[in-house]
DNA sequence: GATGAATGAGCTTTCATTCAT
DNA sequence: GATGAATGAAAGCTCATTCAT
């Protein structure tokens, strides 16, 4: 309806598709409905993306993607690596509030993980989550902030793991308040040296 | 085709489910897959079942009560807390190969998570198993199996949260051969004593 | 369930059956209703009509048959031709509500009038119902009741079109108190002699 | 297959609903023919009604409407109440041969009954017709072409019966020819003055 | 660049009907 | 003589996708 670039439209698609997957999830949502809720026609849809999948594909990565940038943002934000890895704790409790969708799409995804493209996506955003942590880990330890014993790799997991694990409840709605706070902390009580 | 009680074939049908629905997902699931993989014709299962969906509920609701059932089975043959939770991780650690598919089915029900139903068996699941836990870390303080500064409720969050994200790893094939081990070793050391 | 002769079994189902047909229509019932409305299962139903289309064409030729009957022995009661017609409208009126399914029935027929068997079984009764109510007015006439200038073959269907108008009214909830009395003094009003 | 616009097809589709659920009856009668018929595919009418019911509705109030049209375009011809009536008589045996299908389904509406949705149909229908001929008898009388005796209401529910057992007669195939004409043009005498 | 019209293919669900026991 | 188990066949409806304009 209003007039647009192809990049405009297509980033209002993208939109429309992260709701509407999000609320419904991959195989319910209707490409109707993601057309709709964009002010467009179908076929407009497909002039942008090949099929549903390839849309849903194109969603996940671009998900995926900016979650990394948001965490990748904070993290430049500071010098400290054990500030940074407060920073990032603070900006997933913000996500999963702010960013309810894209969290539940990230989620979601697992159920369709037969999916050999779908798998890859998200098994590069695991890889990435902890290579990022890692690193933070690593340097955290060069610089004496945390303890020298920790395993970065393994720490990073864990990190990583807990995000999800409290998505998952956040999702479930059996996550309480206090949860985060007080796992994060226990995590960070786990690396940091003790006073 | 081959001759059967009401009962005999119900349990042959929610099997077949379990892996149809595991295999896809539950929307992608075909009841008319379902059927032949229980080697009957469709308007069997709706004998049994009175839509797919009231189907994949009860599917769902066995295999949450199933994974419960395993690990109170295990919990009952040790007299030791510790060893009770040992035994819980090591049938975890099974279960995650032999019962791929029950896991994989609780793990994708998040996406139909916005189903009321749906909701409440996954949120009563993982209540059910905070329980569990919780129960089995107070009594190991009272013994004086574990640290008397733990906060059991957090505690048994954090463990249930180690099965949900090592899940995820594993269904995205990023989970390493040693991380569970390692996890929960590393858990089990921040809550025993130190020696 | 309950032990039965063969007949009584069949009466018990043709009942259960005028009910079911009644209640919805031809198309819309189901024969597992008319099995559960017999306390029998549905093979019983087979045993005894090899159809449902022969069930209904059976229950059909019975309600056909019973309001003729009913007609008849009203009719027996009296020896006067002007009384019998009055009792013929009087048991019709006392019909419409007590026989409220089996009128239903009759009329819900002509949307199955495209099936030969059908067509021949309501032309049949009505064909008979003319027959009934000319000789009547025959009878009548010759008797000096009726007016001798009367028409008895066109008297005898507009009699009939009279219970069909009427019971078309009363299915469609337009049938208000007075109405058919009003309607049937009008008639009788048009053959008896003017006083 | 050939395009159309939307009004268009919906018309041509309505067109073929009333010939197939005419020749069938609501029940019997398939989407999929419907379709057929109207050289389109399924989806097409569901683009266009909302379900089956719904199209079936839409088709039964438009019949119902066209055919009071019909006989408001009748009456508007003459401003004679007698000639009128004799017009609207004439215009209803024409439709009885010209509009089979209309008839059909109006009658046949009567076994939907139960569907309040039908019901309200139908007996709008009716008690619309009733107003019309009262209207009609009414300004008869004050114009003197019909007897001041006579009862317009109640004639009205007559008149229309006639046309309702007519058809009922038509479609069992028990009507004969002059039947009709004999049955109005006693009903005529019945209300205008003795000459 | 955009849209209304159209469809192929498929899915859930229902129902009359028949065996094996 | 009766029943539980089983099915073939179809019907209503949906949806991703594509043309013609």
């Amino acid at each position: 309806m209003a007039r647009m670039t192809g990049e405009e439209r297509k980033k209002v698609l993208i939109k429309s598709a992260i709701k509407v997957f999000a609320e419904e999830n991959y195989r319910a949502a209707k490409v109707a409905d993601i057309a709709t809720n964009a002010d467009v026609t179908e076929p407009i849809v497909y002039k942008h993306f090949s099929s549903k999948k390839n849309l849903y594909l194109e969603v996940l990565t671009l998900i995926m993607e900016k979650t990394m940038k948001r965490f990748q943002n904070v993290i430049a934000k500071s010098m400290n690596p054990l500030e940074k890895l407060e920073l990032i704790i603070k900006e997933y409790n913000l996500m999963i509030h702010v960013f309810r969708q894209e969290l539940k799409l990230e989620f979601q995804a697992v159920s369709e993980i037969d999916d050999p493209d779908v798998k890859e996506i998200i098994a590069t955003g695991y890889l990435s989550s902890f290579k990022l942590v890692e690193n933070l880990l690593q340097e955290g330890m060069d610089q004496g902030y945390f303890r020298e014993d920790i395993d970065p790799a393994f720490q990073a997991k864990l990190f990583v793991g807990h995000f999800i694990h409290v998505s998952s409840y956040y999702l479930s709605e059996v996550l309480e308040d206090d949860y985060s706070e007080q796992l994060f902390s226990y995590y960070l009580n786990g690396i940091v040296h003790d006073s």
